[in-house]
DNA sequence: TTATTTGCAAAAAATTTGCACTTGC
DNA sequence: GCAAGTGCAAATTTTTTGCAAATAA
């Protein structure tokens, strides 16, 4: 179990009720919900809460590295609190987002394109479409 | 040379001036523009063009497979005339998209994807952030 | 001729900003 | 106490839509 308070501490941001619930939302979700959808999952217990806070606190935790922002081909950003690389694969009918395991492959792969081409790759996004299981089974 | 037109016709889409100027852009660039871009590059030689006529458009290419449409994580969409699958790396500080040529390694991983997931993969997009040989050598 | 496509202007979505108020430390 | 964070409302940005006029086939 992850103490998130403590984890805000880490990266120097002051803890307050917002984070705290909008971090732990994200910690107990495999959504990957959009602002909006984090906005409305918290509007029940935190009635006050703007959806402004919710663009900034999740600004801040992307720029601190405490979540990844996904950009799966929809009109929104969604979030991610695990922020290691792995692929990400979607469903074109259901829209649900996986995580995947890390390729292993990949880092041969990445280091012989920056010799090939004399840039620095620092990071990745994979995304992977196609229909999941679920939605074949129908 | 690409018969553009032929192209057009071959998708059973109606050829007009304005199709004609945002395909022949894009199969003259390597920008990976944005529809503001293309938009704003097409303003000279067509004055009466609308911003709506370039959404749609780009939209019934997309859908037709004339266009990719690439996430790169910013707040909008690029637009590629490439529909081949290939990854893209993406400078962080001057933003340039650069193609690259596919990974052949990826066949197999797809498929072990495949099989241990049960789902169908169609289609991936693959992205890397860093800094391009440009950017580092300043 | 007629179904498509376009332009315009208005609407809708998504995100950002300014600023006064509040709060964590 | 004070810098950092929040809420609100307004502004911006990005994209979509409705509809009348224009146009490709």
């Amino acid at each position: 179990m992850i103490n998130v308070a403590e984890k805000l501490k880490e990266k120097h941001l002051k803890v307050t009720p917002q984070r705290l619930a909008i971090y732990n939302m994200l910690l107990n979700t495999h959504e990957h919900p959009s602002v909006e959808t984090i906005y409305k999952s918290l509007e029940e217990s935190h009635p006050a809460m703007s959806l402004a806070t919710v663009y900034k606190t999740l600004d801040t935790f992307k720029k601190k590295g405490l979540v990844q922002e996904l950009n799966v081909g929809e009109d929104s950003f969604r979030y991610d609190a695990t922020c290691e690389f792995h692929p990400h694969f979607i469903c074109e009918k259901c829209h649900t987002v996986v995580d995947l395991q890390s390729v292993e492959e990949l880092g041969p792969i990445i280091e012989s394109l920056n010799e090939k081409n004399n840039f620095l790759i620092k990071r990745e996004q994979m995304y992977f479409y196609g229909i999941c299981s679920d939605c074949l089974n129908k």
